[in-house]
RNA sequence: CGGGGCGUAGCGCAGCCUGGUAGCGCAUCUGCUUUGGGAGCAGAGGGUCGCAGGUUCAAAUCCUGCCGCCCCGACCA
């Protein structure tokens, strides 16, 4: 028996000196090495033992409850409070808890890969702005009681941001002169602000929330489109890989007008906004990785494509339209908006002077564009997308854990030693795996791997393991199979 | 910002009308028994009853003000 070990929930973080993770990166010994002191220095890690681990349920932080909190309307946010993912610390403003934020960083990631990939550069603009610059496009006055003023020490005026588009168009016309610089995409993943009247939902609409924002800049319009379809084609296969079949539905594009103005639906029956589109957006094939962003051509056919079909949110639907459809062909749903793309010209760099040298000599005003993803709201919203009574079920590539190892008789050396040597060799495939060490009966376990939705479980139980064997269930399925430990572990591994 | 509701243990709730020892379930802790789908028994800890005034011998309970949170509407990534 694991006597004097804390079996709660609430496990305390201790740790013990010297260990390292299974990835093999030393933990910051500083945290950990209590014995260390100015005349007993730290020992390092690297001839130490890989076990135990912080992800061991018993010292991780997960507090989950089998009731919601009477506020939590939808499912995603009862979910997200049951399964400890999030602390409302006021009206529309939340702690990412552990597993809540494992989940955010997996979204950013793919986020940012694909950012990357479409030729966008990462920067990173803080939080706290100052009046100024907002004075100068004169949306100081404009926003309204959205945005949340500050006054620091010196009665200067500050705002906490809910965009970046002036303090973006400050940074580009102090660097950016000639038309050879651009195209130009800067994109920061940054925390907002937006006083909503009315926060709900959780963090599907809060107040405080996480917001990738890009920002493009091109010499003229035809650059602006292109550089435009960059994101929208980054848009598809980011939400592709977040496992999500995201709809690009025209969005209004207020005084600038045109067509550059999306916004991407996913389908969810909690959804806030009526949505209606052409069926085949449901099987629509993804752009592939390689595709080329500097082929503007074959960007635009792929937008062409994307944009050829029937789909609008009920403030742009277009009722004839959508009634010229065959009838098995209407989608008629609702949706979460999880991405918006729009370009609009040159309204900040008119405003800002934010012009560059052309190639004729004259300076130009740069034709712009933003570019938002909500990975905060994205948390939420993949989880209307994908649930059932028992929990949460993440699509893998999100999922805050690969895999979760449940020890039915916890205190049992043989299950104790699978469970450990299936963890190890788990960290060692790449895997990121959480170990349910609890001293828990099995329902519990089971309740608990469910509700937080990890996509495979392997049930290691005393049963099982006296003919060599433990069970693998897929989260998604039910389905359950026995097999070896390394058999258990290739499949999981496989994908 | 209009309309409504609710603040009692970490969560879910009762008690308030009719003032008089602050309760129940889950969770937490201890012990024993259990152990493949949220165990059983026995015991224990945990509360300035949102805050501040007022009425009263006495306030979770009645009165006033404030704060917080939630819902509907308008608004919104």
């Amino acid at each position: 028996m694991r006597t004097g070990q804390s079996r709660g929930l609430f496990a305390s973080c201790r740790r013990f000196a010297g260990l390292i993770s299974p990835f093999g990166l030393p933990f910051r010994d500083e945290w950990f090495d209590s014995r260390a002191s100015p005349t007993r220095p730290r020992r390092f890690a690297a001839a130490l033992p890989v076990t135990p681990s912080p992800m061991y349920l018993s010292r991780y932080l997960l507090p989950i409850a089998r009731e919601a909190p009477r506020e939590a309307e939808i499912v995603s946010h009862q979910l997200m409070l049951r399964s400890g993912m999030i602390r409302q610390q006021a009206a529309g403003i939340y702690s990412w808890l552990p597993l809540g934020l494992k989940v955010l960083r997996r979204i950013e990631r793919i986020v940012r890969e694909e950012q990357d990939r479409a030729g966008a550069i990462e920067i990173l603009m803080p939080t706290i702005q100052s009046a100024d610059l907002w004075r100068e496009s004169g949306r100081y006055d404009a926003y309204g009681k959205e945005m949340l003023r500050i006054e620091d020490r010196h009665e200067r005026e500050m705002l906490f941001g809910p965009t970046n588009e002036e303090m973006v168009t400050d940074i580009f016309r102090t660097y950016v002169k000639s038309y050879k610089d651009l195209p130009l995409n800067l994109y920061h993943v940054q925390w907002k602000f937006r006083d909503e009247v009315r926060p709900r939902f959780g963090v599907m609409r809060s107040r405080e929330f996480l917001m990738k924002d890009a920002y493009s800049f091109d010499l003229d319009q035809a650059g602006a489109r292109h550089s435009y379809n960059r994101m929208f084609v980054a848009y598809l296969r980011t939400f592709a890989r977040l496992g999500l079949k995201a709809i690009p539905m025209r969005a209004d594009t207020g005084p600038i007008g045109g067509d550059l103005s999306h916004e991407f639906i996913i389908l969810a029956s909690t959804g806030e906004s009526e949505v209606f589109c052409h069926k085949d957006f449901l099987e629509m094939t993804t752009p592939p990785a390689d595709v080329d962003f500097d082929d503007a051509g074959v960007l635009q056919a792929i937008v062409n494509d994307w944009t050829g079909r029937y789909a609008a949110t009920s403030e742009m639907h277009d009722t004839a339209a959508f009634a010229a459809l065959p009838e098995a062909e209407q989608v008629s749903a609702r949706g979460i908006e999880v991405g918006h793309i729009f370009y609009f010209g040159t309204k900040y760099s008119a405003a800002m002077g934010a012009r560059v040298m052309g190639p004729d000599g004259h300076e130009h005003e740069v034709h712009m564009g933003s570019y938002g993803i909500g990975p905060s709201r994205l948390v939420a919203a993949l989880i209307e997308a994908s649930h059932d009574e028992a929990g949460i079920v993440w699509p893998d590539a999100v999922a805050p854990f690969d895999v979760a190892i449940l020890n039915l008789r916890s205190g049992d050396a043989g299950t104790d030693a699978a469970c450990r040597d299936l963890y190890g060799a788990c960290a060692r495939a790449g895997l990121d795996p959480l170990y349910d060490d609890r001293d828990e009966r099995a329902g519990a376990k089971f309740a608990t791997a469910d509700l937080i939705g990890v996509p495979w479980q392997v049930i290691v139980g005393p049963k099982g393991l006296a003919e060599g064997k433990v069970e693998l269930k897929r989260r998604a399925s039910g389905e359950r199979v026995s097999l070896t430990p390394d058999e258990a572990l290739r499949r999981v591994s496989a994908l």
